[in-house]
DNA sequence: TTACTTTCATAGCGATTGATATAGATTAAG
DNA sequence: CTTAATCTATATCAATCGCTATGAAAGTAA
């Protein structure tokens, strides 16, 4: 066990003199920014304010360090996960996903696109598990809005003809598209208005009664 | 002058031992699979089948050497600015450009993706001019359909309504979301049926008279 | 205090990075 | 042949990579 266990560590010894979260915001802000394997442990240390044993003693090695930072860039403000879960219908979903993606690519306290999206968009052979482990997470999502979808058709706010693997697929590349454009400096108004004519791709039980 | 220039190269001396356009293609691959950073010279050296030495003195730096492989990548089968300036309206171009896009996406013998769109997706700094070239390819198309789709509504081709910068940044987030999807394993049905759920947004002149 | 536990800071590990100096090999020209 | 031009191969450069051994510093508990 390599990653220090918080809630079972005693009270004794030195303590520690960062603030383990705080320390993973700045590992975040690098990874968005620069990527996995492009952000080097000397470039986490100096922004994290914290040498490198500290850092491999309190977060594993680098690929746990990542993951961690991972999962909490994942659950600020909430996690797609539970605004797919609680949305009332697909379409919801999608637009709030959609709007969402769209506002957070776009933040001005935080590098431009999506962590998930890019930080192992490019990567060597050494990091393909993390690179799976990303992709296994965005296919994920893909998979709930797809579910969403194929429920509202069974209870008919969908037309029965939908492709629901289609059109979780088109609001999925549209995310990951805007995360591009907003690396390319694309503005928020923009990004939001991409948003809106993704939506217009949508199927309404007017406009196709089945 | 560092890259030899082939045209005022003399004739005298030793010979090269490779072919240059060959060598390339092996660059192409490996830089589509891994990306700029996370290719290192040994790589390129040993796929294309060069020693260090002389692939210094054939194409220069790795930037350079980088630049020459994405120029070439560009021009397979035909160039997107090509494809955009020929096509007979902007609603064709966005067709023929999603439609090629899924196709090149998921080529049998090149890796998954496209080389433009994830290539410098993540970098440190020190490739920051590379980044910012390919960022600005990746604009230029974008403009280049805008100025299509406005051309379209000068002409009574599409509603005077409609938003050009919008439907373009459409189409180029979901070409670039198509590029992540198939380096998510996603397969060319699919993403042929994403690309025609992307045109369901496209505007006509009859659903909406302006 | 003394014992014990944990973290911190220094220094450095072997491996790899992009890039090159040097010298030998291979060709055409004269 | 000799000479000039160009490429190839070996060996290596300083810098950085992810990571860690070592011992001093800083806290709690007795």
């Amino acid at each position: 066990m390599k990653t220090a266990e918080v809630s079972n560590r005693r009270k004794i010894g030195r303590p520690l003199s960062f603030n383990p979260d705080q320390a993973l915001d700045q590992a975040i802000r690098l990874f968005w920014k620069h990527g996995y394997e492009s952000t080097s442990i000397s470039h986490l240390t100096a922004a994290m304010g914290v040498t490198a044993p500290s850092l491999y003693a309190a977060f594993g090695d680098k690929r746990a360090l990542f993951m961690a930072a991972l999962q909490r860039y994942l659950g600020t403000p909430i996690t797609a996960e539970a605004l797919i879960a609680n949305a009332a219908t697909a379409r919801d979903a999608a637009i709030e996903l959609l709007t969402n993606s769209a506002l957070a690519f776009t933040g001005e306290h935080t590098p431009p696109g999506c962590l998930l999206a890019t930080a192992t968009a490019s990567c060597s052979a050494a990091s393909a598990e993390v690179q799976e482990a990303l992709a296994e997470i965005r296919r994920g999502f893909g998979r709930q809005l797809r579910d969403k979808i194929q429920a509202d058709m069974a209870n008919g706010r969908l037309p029965t003809g939908t492709e629901a693997e289609t059109l979780s697929g088109h609001v999925m590349a549209v995310i990951q598209g805007m995360s591009s454009l907003a690396r390319d400096g694309a503005s928020r108004q923009s990004l939001l208005a991409i948003a809106g004519s993704a939506l217009q791709a949508w199927p309404s039980q007017e406009r196709q009664p089945a």
